[in-house]
DNA sequence: TAAGCTACTTTGCAATGCAAGGTAGTATAT
DNA sequence: ATATACTACCTTGCATTGCAAAGTAGCTTA
């Protein structure tokens, strides 16, 4: 297990929210969509665990569609628990982040 | 399990490396440091078991010291393996933060 | 003597990312 | 036709980690 797969624990959840807030997508396009902003190494593994647990709360509702070229893609959409979660997500990320960004500014210097 | 725990997954033992680095530190003043920084529901059932996997770890030592008032401390500072490990710490947390930062910029607009 | 604070420790649980492996449809090349 | 590669989905089991809860013990003050 990579040292970035700690870091990642709760953090992806949020962001395959956000990414599916930004138009319908299916799991495999995810982890490609992932990869473009930066989050290299996640796979399909993570991801369709977090599929299956996110339409079981119901924050996600997926539906197969045919694909034109290729197997047919289950694309998810938010509901509205999903949007609201979603915001709670960016609450708890922004008040995470800013003690983490003070704590290593001061810490984490050069020596 | 408060759902910011999982956030702080893999950020709490940076922060504690940072805050070491600061100056040598016991667990119990950790938890207070933590609580000013903003990080306020860590409690110690979090930091001490971390403390005692960052030493076996060799990332950090503990000392004990009598104290003047109340009982010994250890106090606890960085190995040259634990700057190491937070110049580490701090390239993952930028390498994630930038990517997530994108992802909910786009895909958290409110509706 | 009691209460309250300081300070450290342990146990066991719950949540989550992920490696690894599997299934199957489609497209392309030989 | 056959083989290869890509698309796309799913499942199992593990390792890690934060934390609630409970415990131990020294010191201070009333």
């Amino acid at each position: 297990m990579s040292i970035r797969s700690q870091l990642l624990k709760g953090i992806l959840e949020g962001c395959i929210l956000s990414i599916i807030h930004m138009q319908p997508t299916y799991g495999y396009e995810l982890s490609m969509k992932l990869q473009k902003f930066g989050l290299s190494d996640v796979s399909e593994g993570s991801i369709y665990p977090i599929l299956i647990r996110l339409q079981k709360e119901k924050l996600i509702i997926g539906e197969m569609i045919k694909s034109e070229a290729g197997p047919k893609r289950k694309y998810y959409h938010l509901t509205e628990e999903g949007k609201a979660a979603l915001q709670q997500f960016i609450a708890n990320w922004e008040a995470i982040k800013q003690p983490v960004d003070k704590i290593i500014d001061k810490g984490g210097e050069e020596t």
